[in-house]
DNA sequence: TTACTTATGTCACAGTGCGCCATAACCTCT
DNA sequence: AGAGGTTATGGCGCACTGTGACATAAGTAA
C-alpha cells in the first residue's frame, strides 16, 4: 500500500551527493506561516520560495502541490491510528475501540494547539486544498473500515463496515468543522461525541444521543 | 442566501441584446462526453470549447471552473431536497422523512442512470472535482442539519443536529461511491440502509445495523 | 584527479482562470 | 431606416500552477 502521500522526498540517506538546501519541514513551515498571514489562495510558490532562499522548481521538487504542505503531518496520524487499532485487544468492542483511538491518534501536545487550529482552518476552507482531501481522507477511512470489517468478521466492501468508516471519518471532519467556530471547546471531547453518536452499532444499543 | 452555483449563467429574460450561441447545459452535455471518452484532466478547455463552437473566454462566463460543469444538476438536486423537508409533516419522526426525502430527492428516471452513474464516477475521482465539492456538499449537509435542528427543537449549531447533518451527506456520498463499485446494485436502497445505519435518532432505538 | 551521486537552477511550455476592451447581434423608440 | 441601449461573444494579455529536459553545483568514494 504505497501511502501515496503528495511528497516527494528527497532520498534521506545522505552518503554521497549534494547536501540540501532545503527541506520538506522547512517549507511547510515557510508556506503556513504566509497562508496565515496572506491566505492560501493569495500566497504564491513565487513567495514561498523566495522567503525559503530556494528555486520554484525546487518547491515543486518536494511537493506535488501547493496544497500537499498542509498535509505533511497526516501521514503521521494515519500511521498512529493504524498501529492503536492493530494494537487494541480482540475481545474490546469495535465501537469502544474506535472511541479510544481516534482521538489518540489525532492528539497533539498542547503547545501545538493554535497550530492544529490553523491548519484545521486552513484544510477545510481553502477550495484547492480540498482536491488533496479526498485522497488522504480515503485512507483514513480504510484503516477504519478493514479494522471494522475484521471485527465483525465480514469483507471489507460489505455495507456495515464501509458505514463504520465512512462514520469514523465524518466524526473525524465534523469534529474539527465544529471546533473551528467553537476554538474554546476541547477537540477530543467533541470527537468522542460526535463518534458516538455516529457510528453504528451491530447489537442494537442505543446510539449515544441525549 | 446565495446558492453560490459556480455558473455564471447569462441573463434569462430574452429582451434585448445578442442571443446566446451555446447555453450552460450545452456547454456542460459537450463536457461531460469528452470528460467520459478522454478522461477529465485530459480534457482541456480547448477541446470543450472547440466542440461546442466557442471560444474559451466564452466558457468561462458561464462556469467560473472546468469542474463547476460536473455540478449543473446538483442545485435541482439540492432544491427538491429543500422543498421535501419544507414539506414534511410535522409529526413525522425526522429520521423517517430523512430516509424518504432524501432517495427521493436523487431519483433520476431509469434513461439517465447510465448518466448519473458516469457522473457519481467522475466527481467522486476527479481530484479537481472535489475542490468543488465541499461548497456543494456543505448545502445539501446544512439543509439537513436546519431540518434536524428544527425537529429537535434546537439551534442549529447544537452538536445533534450537525451530527444528523454529516450523517445524512457522508450516507449520501458513501452511497454513491458503493454504487460506483457495485453498479448492479439499487442506488436507492443504498441510499436508505446508509441512512438507517447512520442517522443518529435521540430517542435511544437501535440503530438499523443487523 | 576522476567518477559517481544527488540537489538545485534555468528554460520552455501547456493549461487554468481573469481583466479589459472591441465588436456583433438583438431589442425598442423615434 | 436610423439611433441608442443591451447582452453575448471574441481576442489579447497576463498571473499562476505544474512538468519535462538539460545543465550545473556540491558533496562522497576510488
Amino acid at each position: 500500500m504505497a501511502t501515496s502521500t503528495g511528497m516527494r522526498g528527497r532520498t534521506s540517506g545522505n552518503l554521497g551527493g549534494r547536501p540540501a538546501l532545503t527541506s520538506a519541514h522547512r517549507l511547510a513551515e515557510v508556506a503556513q506561516e504566509l497562508f496565515l498571514t496572506k491566505g492560501f489562495a493569495e500566497t504564491t510558490i513565487a513567495d514561498i520560495t523566495a522567503a525559503a532562499g530556494v528555486s520554484q522548481r525546487t518547491f515543486f521538487r518536494y511537493f506535488t502541490t501547493k496544497a500537499d504542505v498542509l498535509w505533511v503531518e497526516t501521514s503521521a496520524e494515519q500511521a498512529r491510528l493504524q498501529a492503536l487499532l492493530d494494537a487494541a485487544p480482540p475481545e474490546e468492542p469495535y465501537h469502544e475501540v474506535l472511541y479510544r483511538a481516534i482521538p489518540a491518534a489525532l492528539h497533539h501536545p498542547p503547545e501545538e494547539h493554535t497550530w492544529a487550529l490553523h491548519r484545521a482552518q486552513l484544510l477545510l476552507t481553502a477550495p484547492a486544498v480540498q482536491a488533496q482531501a479526498a485522497a488522504r481522507y480515503a485512507e483514513w477511512r480504510a484503516s477504519v473500515t478493514r479494522f471494522a470489517a475484521a471485527r465483525l468478521d465480514s469483507p471489507p466492501d460489505d455495507l456495515l463496515p464501509t458505514a463504520v468508516g465512512a462514520a469514523a471519518l465524518t466524526a473525524t471532519l465534523t469534529a474539527h468543522e465544529y471546533w473551528i467556530t467553537h476554538p474554546t471547546d476541547d477537540l477530543p471531547t467533541l470527537l468522542e461525541r460526535l463518534l458516538q453518536l455516529l457510528i453504528p452499532r451491530p447489537d442494537g444499543s442505543p446510539s449515544g444521543a441525549t
